[in-house]
This record gives C-alpha cells, structure tokens and sequence, in this order.
RNA sequence: GGUCCCGUAGCCAAGUGGUUAGGCAACGGAUUGCAAAUCCGUCUACCCCAGUUCGAUUCUGGGCGGGACCUCCA
C-alpha cells in the first residue's frame, strides 16, 4: 500500500515515490540550541520519527538527517543590538555561545532518548559546515543570483522566479507593515542574507568563499549544505514546523534550486503547533512546558510521547495534563492485554482454543490504512484499540496469543509509545521478601483468614507492588 | 490588511451525503471474600443561519468563535 502523504508545496496528498524504489531520503530541521527543548519542538520531532518508523515498517530503507543549528539567529528583541539567541543566551547566563550550543545540544539529545526517539542516522551540526555552506554561497554569487554589500552576501529574490511557491506568499504584497526590517543595503526588502558580517558576534569564520569578509553564515544556507552533503541535490522528503514555511523553507528552496538547477525536494511535511490548554503555547501565559518540566510531574517517556503523538501531525493539538493521564491509562490497557497474551503463551495462564490469526490480519491492515493516509495516528490507534478489544475477549491459542503479541510489537515498532512487551510473570522482579509471602497469601485464602489474606495485601502495597488473586493464585503486579 | 486551518458527545479525537470510530472519565451490571484487570450495558454528538438534496454533521454561501503564518519560533 503507498504512503499517501499531503505535499505543503502542491497542497495535495501524493503517494509517497523515492527517487530510488526502496530508499527514502529525509531531512529534518532540528533544533535551534539556545534554550531547553518543549514539547512543542519535540511534537515536530515525534512526527519525523514516527514518519521514519513507519516507512521502514513498509519495508523501505531510510536515510534520515537532522541538523544542529548552533549559530544564532537575531532575536526580536536585540535585533537593534546585533545580538543573536545564542549569545544573548551566552551573555545571560556568563558564558560563551558555544558552552551555550552544547549544553543544549546535550540536553536535546537527552529529551530523544528520554522519548524513545529512533535516532536519526546523520545529526550534523551548523558549525562543522561552514566551509559546505561557503561552496554554494561562492557558486550563488559567481552565477549572479546572490550579491555582495559591506561583506555581507544576500540572495536576490528576483532572480529565483519560484520564490513563493511554497508559503504561497506573493512577492510584491509582503506586508509593508510587517516586521521586515529596513536594510538599505538589500536590492529588494525580501532578499536573505547568506553571509553576515558583524565584528561584535562572538562566533565568526574567514569567509569560506572568494572575496569575502569574515563573518557567520545566515539561518537558511545551513539547511541546503547539509542536506546536499548527507542526501544529493534532491531529498524524498522535508519536514520542519508549520512555522519554518515561511521563510525558512522558501528561501531554502530558492537558495538550494538556484544552486543545483533541479527540484530540491519531493513531499514537503509540516507539522502543526501544538496548542496547551486551548491556546498557543507562550512563557508569559504560564503554559509552556519543557520536555524536563513534564518528565518531573511524573509522567514517563512514553506516556509524553503517547500524548504528543496521538493526534495527527497536520492537525493542531491540545496538549494538557489530563491528556498525559488518559495516555497513562491507553498504555496501561495495551500493556495489560499483553501482558495476559505473554501468560497464555508461556503457558502461566491456560490457553484456549481461539485462532487470532483473521483478528491479527484485520488489525495490521487497519492500522497500515490509517498510517498510509498521512499519518492518521488516532486512526492507527483506534485499530490498535479495537484489537484490544478482541484480544481481551479472546481464549486463544498459545500460537494465537504469540501472533497477537507480534502484531502489537509491530505496533510499538512504528508508534514507540507502549513500550516493550510486558514479562509473562510480572513479579518475577518484585523483591525476594514479597514472592515468599504469596504461598503464605494462598493458605490464608484457602483457609478463609481474610485477616491474613488483607494483611499481607497491604503489606505488599506498602512496598510498591499489589497482589493479583487468580484462579491459578496470587502473583504479584508493580503498583 | 493579506494568506491559511479548525469548530464532533463530560474531556481528547477519527470519520462519513443515509449503516453506533477509538481512548479517557462517569454510572449500572457480571466476575472477585475484598481488590486489580477484564467483559456487558448506559451516556450516541457533529457551532449558528440559509441553500443544494429524497436526505447534510459530511457539499455550497454567510455568520460567530478559536488558531496559524506574513523574516524569533517546531
């Protein structure tokens, strides 16, 4: 079955078609290393991870990079200033820009394990290709679609005719009032810089192209040398937030085509803004939340990826604490579904007669559906459910139980947000001290001392673990 | 001002021109010495107003409400 994907550049949905039959190239805009990741960043980040996972489900190769971008950006706030996020960050907290890039850095790394994140197979950093970026700076000016002024290089708009075609922004109505900047030095207001020069800016390179002046590169350049060292002139597919439309991805667009001479990119994805509590999402609101801020309220990896995950990346998601406690819950019922399938197969709990071999089918096919189109996770996760459903009210074989099991490994193989398969004895790792008192718990029962039988109950929920009487006698579960 | 998205039961959220999505919560029942889990049942909705239609939540137009982008942003 295609993967059916919805391409922002044609505004269409289209199957999915790697240049090479079996391998799909992917580039993601990763993080900008300035300040601690949120979960709105990581919603973006789950989605690419979720679209990798999927397509090697499909039995595709996948060749997936994600930039670093450890060069600053200017802020809003200190454009007058010339000073950018990283080094008013830097200047903050009394350290450089760069102890500022790799802490953040670090910590980014730390919130893609933490969330189960399949890493991607290039992460490169902005900084280690300033010479890349210089090559096609030098061949934009040489091909006189990007100029030179004071040392700094911008790429001329008009001479690229696609620029728009993306956003969909007309080039002669961008805003007067907008925020563009007066810069006299610039052709046309729309024209980006490539190259800057600012003697202030802490982190500066001699000019990786002729007859230019040391300075740092813009923002988009990093994006177009990275992606055509790791993947070639032309990529499977792109990703970035909604809100790098414009103008990142135009002017990669512009700069990286103007540069080859052929399409950059086959699907352009966007991911949607996550909303919390119903609104956008913003430090002064007192709703914005770090990936580290929700992990210390208690909630797991999974569970936070669960709840950025379940809503399809084209549509905006509300994110709130009672959304993590329904994920908490959603994982527990898969969890103890496999959990009773892992028994029955080892044979901890008598198995039936049941095939789920046609229940197993019906599931996998629904859930390729739902993912095939665009990604629908709720969809995905609905046939995930609806399989619970079954599996629950099944007596099945162990051979049944051991297929149903496969299929909800393939789920979390492309989801990632249930975890591994629950051990068949879940008390198996319950301390010595607690299994020794279940013969003890049993006898009581048998005896009727209900005494006894509460005592040592609570007991064992005092140390983290309950008791879960069965037909076959009590075994032990972690609280 | 320009461009675009959305409005589904208590909450989250799929989907469809006419046949109860799913999850969470709540309530009732089965099961259990008491529990947990599980199963059965209840709650069965599509912002408002027009239009098209035999029939619209689904299509069209208008309104109201929320959100995004218009060179900080995932």
């Amino acid at each position: 079955m295609p993967i059916r994907l919805y391409n922002s550049l044609t505004r269409t949905l289209v199957d999915l078609q790697p240049r090479e039959p079996g391998h799909v190239t992917m580039y993601h805009c990763g993080p900008t290393v300035y300040s601690s990741p949120h979960i709105g960043n990581f919603r973006s980040f789950l989605f690419a991870d979720v679209l990798r996972r999927f397509v090697e489900d499909q039995g595709c190769r996948v060749t997936q990079v994600m930039n670093v971008t450890d060069v600053g950006h200017l802020t809003l706030d200190d454009i007058e200033a010339g000073e950018d996020k990283m080094e008013a960050a830097a200047r903050k907290a009394g350290v450089t820009a760069w102890d500022v890039a790799k802490r953040y850095e670090d910590e980014f790394h730390d919130c893609q394990r933490k969330l189960h994140v399949r890493l991607p197979h290039h992460m490169p950093r902005a900084t280690e290709f300033i010479a890349q970026m210089g090559g096609i700076i030098d061949d934009l000016l040489q091909k006189g679609v990007a100029y030179q002024r004071n040392g700094n290089v911008y790429f001329e708009v008009a001479r690229f005719p696609g620029y728009g075609k993306l956003s969909g922004k007309v080039l002669d109505e961008l805003e007067a009032g907008a925020r563009v900047a007066v810069n006299e030095e610039k052709k046309d207001p729309r024209d980006f810089a490539l190259w800057k020069v600012d003697p202030k800016h802490q982190m500066q390179w001699d000019a990786p192209f002729r007859d230019g002046v040391r300075g740092f590169p813009g923002w988009h350049i990093e994006c177009s040398a990275m992606s055509m060292h790791y993947l070639g002139p032309q990529i499977d597919i792109h990703t970035g937030g909604e809100d790098n439309m414009f103008p990142h991805h135009e002017c990669e667009i512009a700069q990286t085509e103007a540069h080859t001479g052929v399409p950059f990119v086959g699907v352009w994805l966007h991911a949607r803004h996550l909303l919390v509590d119903g609104t956008k999402m913003s430090k002064s609101l007192g709703n914005f939340f770090t990936v580290e801020d929700v992990l210390k309220k208690g909630y797991t990896g999974l569970e936070l990826r669960y709840a950025l995950i379940r809503v399809q990346y084209r549509q905006s998601l509300n994110f709130t604490l009672k959304g993590l406690d329904e994920a908490r819950a959603a994982i527990g019922r898969v969890q103890q579904c496999r959990q009773r399938l892992a028994r029955i197969r080892d044979g901890a709990e008598p198995a039936g007669a049941g095939d789920l071999a046609p229940d197993v089918a019906a599931a996998n096919a629904a859930f390729t559906a739902a993912m095939s189109d665009d990604l629908n996770v709720s969809e995905a996760l609905a046939a995930v459910f609806d399989f619970v459903g079954v599996a629950n009210k099944a007596q099945p074989t162990a051979a049944g139980a051991t297929a149903a099991l496969a299929a909800f490994a393939r789920f979390d193989d492309v989801l990632g947000c249930f975890g591994p398969e629950p051990k068949a004895d879940a008390g198996a790792d319950a301390p010595a001290e607690l299994i020794a008192l279940l013969p003890a718990r049993d006898a009581a029962k048998k005896a009727k001392d209900w005494a006894t039988a509460d005592a040592i109950r609570q007991q064992v929920a005092a140390a983290g673990w309950k008791i879960v009487d069965t037909p076959q006698g009590a075994r032990l579960e972690k609280a």
